[in-house]
DNA sequence: TCCTGCTGTGAGACCGTTCCCACATGAGAC
DNA sequence: GTCTCATGTGGGAACGGTCTCACAGCAGGA
């Protein structure tokens, strides 16, 4: 019932364990019939290499732990985050790295210990982190990379979007368009992207000569859907006078929100209001009328993450610190 | 830089290694000198107990695996499952469980053993899977739990919902508010839940004389977003005739798909149609008109699958097997 | 003939824990 | 004074692999 073990099929094969790890390794000598032999017994026996064992040894586990800070809700199943978590499994799959998924509300250093414990090869870290869990975790010497993170500490590798740009795509359109009176809400400022999403639109309009708009802006506390109906709900008198004939957020699920307050109201858009949200989650594509906003291609962080944590956890010398992701404008329905 | 081991520590502090074992698993004697030394060091030194190492000695890694198989698309972002994921991560956490996490398109063994040689002590199967995987796994003696499977090998622990029960919750629902003429959207007949909520709708307007309803039933190949919006564009001709009142779809997605394109034919929802998903899952809420569903509790289902696993894994002998989860109608507003 | 080098093999240390067992000390019971 | 028993400690095997090293046989070149 036992697992079969290397001494198993030595024993079997009459050879010592020497020649059967040189056997199943690759490496070194070894004679056909031994071969033979040895490979038989795993097909028959259904031998497996035991992880564990290996990773004592060999002191890698080929593990990879994905820690995701979030303060609200869940996350693996969060829109945006879930995508870069598919494609970071996916990635890692190739390079034959098991994934440790970890979500944590409370920001505490209990889920990096825990993978400190594992001995995990390397770590991705997601979304918005306590600058002292990074200090904590460099303390350990497990290499590291941010995605979508908030911190600048110097040094890390940290992949990210060009969002100023981005707000930039935005203003840009709803200009091109005729749009002068927007609407903005803007997620929270303590978060990197909606900072600079926000600090590139705004400079592109102030360009463009339309400077009143900083009035226009509100701040979220949070970047949800319940939010983005909220505060639209709260700004609804000036809409329904016809102040505002356009709404960016800083995020879809904040437009999404946004949006369906107004639809409640029958408010057509984008006949009367064009909407643009930022991120461009699958939702986006799927909302009625479906959502014009800016694409960030989290599969793209996804695999960049991998790549380059691989490339940490090999020791190479030459890990470039990658170019920031090209945002694209993805004009939908929601827009005219 | 390297991590300090029990040995370092003992070493520093003059006594073996067996003693400060003992004060660190808190099992044996030790004097209260050599306990205040020991604990100190580990402080000192940031000493985190090296889990591979303790796996390979107790045979227990700590360690659960989810396996999720879809053919079609990613999964820990899919709307529904991603759920069940985070209740799982949430649930292990709690456990002093580490999750490792894997989706695989392929539908093949690599997954699975990939788990084996980790040594996991336990294994969550999410969704369909093919019948030799679960034989594959089964010969491993790893103890293991399914969650909304389709299989029905005996003994299995499988975590359901009480699908047909949600069907007839549909059928009532809309019987009830005066709809015969209903259009069905039937995702994969292959898979368990989307059979048996066909099956519950069915007998439920059977019961209540309304039987050419059979012919109403469209099949879909997949059960998505875009497969709706598909099934419901070659349908359009008998809908604009006004042959329908009523659309039904067993999940979410599909009914999603289905309203976008009503909607963007702008038929009015519910006035002119009402449509009813299943699922619940978070953008059911948020779609404008919001939609009307049979929620299943993708929490419960993720905290039962580790609560029972871990049991499993612990040798408890009486491991009763769960009851179907309990759906409820949750009526918004795409019915009227 | 001796030396060198290639092929094939096995013994055993090692990775960082846990745990069993042996042993030492001192107190209390007889 | 010996015999328990509770308390405290250390030595060393074991977990399942990898890897270094020693060594044996045999070929070919000097």
């Amino acid at each position: 019932m036992d697992n079969p073990t290397i001494k198993e099929i030595a024993l079997r094969a009459g050879i010592s364990k020497s020649t059967v790890s040189r056997i199943i390794s690759g490496k070194g000598y070894s004679s056909p019939e031994a071969r033979d032999k040895v490979l038989g017994l795993i097909e028959e026996l259904q031998y497996k290499p035991n992880a564990v064992a290996r990773a004592m040894v060999s002191q890698r586990t080929h593990n990879i732990g994905v820690l995701l800070y979030r303060r609200d809700h869940p996350i693996a199943s969060h829109p945006f985050y879930g995508k870069i978590v598919d494609a970071i499994l996916l990635a890692a799959a190739g390079l034959n790295y098991s994934v440790f998924v970890t979500t944590d509300h409370d920001m505490s250093y209990r889920s990096a210990d825990f993978m400190m414990e594992k001995r995990v090869d390397g770590l991705i870290l997601i979304s918005r982190l306590q600058q002292n869990v990074i200090e904590h975790i460099t303390k350990f010497g497990v290499p590291y990379v941010m995605v979508n993170g908030s911190t600048d500490v110097d040094g890390v590798i940290h992949i990210v979007n060009q969002d100023e740009e981005g707000g930039r795509l935005v203003a840009e359109h709803l200009t091109r368009t005729g749009h002068d009176r927007i609407f903005v809400i803007a997620g929270p400022q303590t978060h990197r992207s909606h900072n600079l999403r926000i600090k590139g639109f705004l400079t592109c309009m102030e360009e463009a000569g339309i400077a009143d708009s900083e009035a226009s802006v509100r701040y979220a506390e949070t970047s949800t859907f319940a939010e983005g109906y909220e505060i639209m709900s709260r700004q609804w008198a000036p809409f329904r006078a016809g102040r505002y004939t356009a709404l960016f957020a800083t995020n879809d699920m904040l437009a999404l929100g946004a949006m369906k307050f107004l639809l409640e109201q029958s408010v057509r858009i984008p006949e009367q209001v064009s909407a643009v949200g930022f991120d461009d989650i699958d939702f986006a594509a799927m909302f009625s009328p479906s959502l014009t906003t800016v694409r960030v291609d989290a599969g793209e962080m996804g695999r960049q993450s991998v790549s380059l944590l691989d490339r940490l956890i090999r020791q190479e010398t030459n890990v470039a610190h990658p170019s920031q992701l090209q945002p694209r404008l993805i004009i939908r329905q929601s827009t005219s």
